[in-house]
DNA sequence: GAGGCCATGTAATGAGTTACATGATTAT
DNA sequence: ATAATCATGTAACTCATTACATGGCCTC
């Protein structure tokens, strides 16, 4: 069902073909929030356009289709995003190996987190660059449109991956502790 | 692939039947890395002993069968842990939905960032109580042996859902400002 | 015209959820 | 005895990935 939404909070930010969908998730929101191939994006939209929640809004070259949100697409949407819906079962391959870590020894365990280290402050200077990028393009055009949701994903992932740098650090912390005072 | 080693990664720790596995699936490593269903955990176990990955290590009342990891076994996790394999594909049904925010009218989102902080605040509290029970338990037997996965978990979803409630803070100030100032 | 990218589709397989099903043990 | 919990299993279904497949458009 999931996917479905994501579908159609990226149609209603903005429309797109199937293929331009693929990409967007293969971008950023793939990494924190949900992934999806062209295999399954392709049949879904059609589905969603079944039922109504989307329109095909222009065809274009190479037979493709742009699509964008019907008027009970967005209802459904704000239904689904005002809906509390306990937070369930994650997946995250990265976090997974993090927890099992125990079954590491200190020294290999030291290295993972040192690549978690460095990953996650490549990430978050990464991000930093976007949001620098993001608040200039704003500060061109006027009075800015209601909320920003590219800014605010951003900028959620600049502090996730701050915090996870941030934590691999004291993690190592940890060891080094344990090894020598242990 | 993942299921499996998150298995042998929560045997390596400590030996368990499926029943308590499934059990420690929906504690907490359910929110940030893997879920899992007993009706998919029962044939999994099997499978990793029918490769030799893992095997019964006793048998007990009802049937019950405790599974530990084989040489093999703890042998396959750690390469899997060692692999540096690229972060792929996250999903997070919660995450997703803050990146579909755009969709709301700024009260609405405001409402649902609130809910956000009150969330990740009580979570964070919550396994800070949980830190400092290990923290306790550890200070009581003298030396710690080797890493304590717990407790690197525990650090781990406490860092995250503080880093989660400043990104919802952040937001709702921003929210605010382009309200206001506009 | 060749190579690369745009654009969509489907079939086979694998992973994961829901629902159905059963029975033993323990606590009240 | 009766309810709760322990403990496992399987069948049907849905969701997701991989692989196969096709063709148009654009640039060099």
């Amino acid at each position: 069902m999931s996917l479905r939404f994501a579908l159609l909070g990226l149609l209603d930010a903005r429309p797109a073909t199937g293929y331009e969908l693929t990409h967007r998730f293969a971008e950023g929101i793939d990494r924190y929030a949900w992934s999806a191939k062209h295999s399954q994006i392709y049949p879904e939209l059609r589905r969603l356009t079944d039922d109504g929640l989307t329109e095909v809004v222009a065809e274009g070259a190479r037979g493709s289709r742009t699509y964008g949100v019907t008027a009970a697409g967005r209802e459904a949407l704000r239904e689904w995003l005002l809906s509390k819906g306990g937070p369930r079962g994650a997946r995250n391959e990265f976090v997974l190996r993090l927890f099992l870590l125990g079954a590491l020894e200190p020294d290999e365990a030291r290295a993972v987190l040192e690549r978690v280290v460095a990953h996650s402050d490549r990430q978050a200077d990464e991000l930093a660059g976007v949001l620098e990028y993001l608040q200039k393009e704003r500060s061109g055009d006027g009075a800015p449109a209601g909320i920003d949701a590219e800014e605010l994903a951003a900028q959620y992932g600049a502090y996730i991956y701050r915090a996870s740098s941030d934590w691999a650090q004291w993690a190592l912390d940890q060891i080094d502790r344990s090894a020598s005072g242990g």
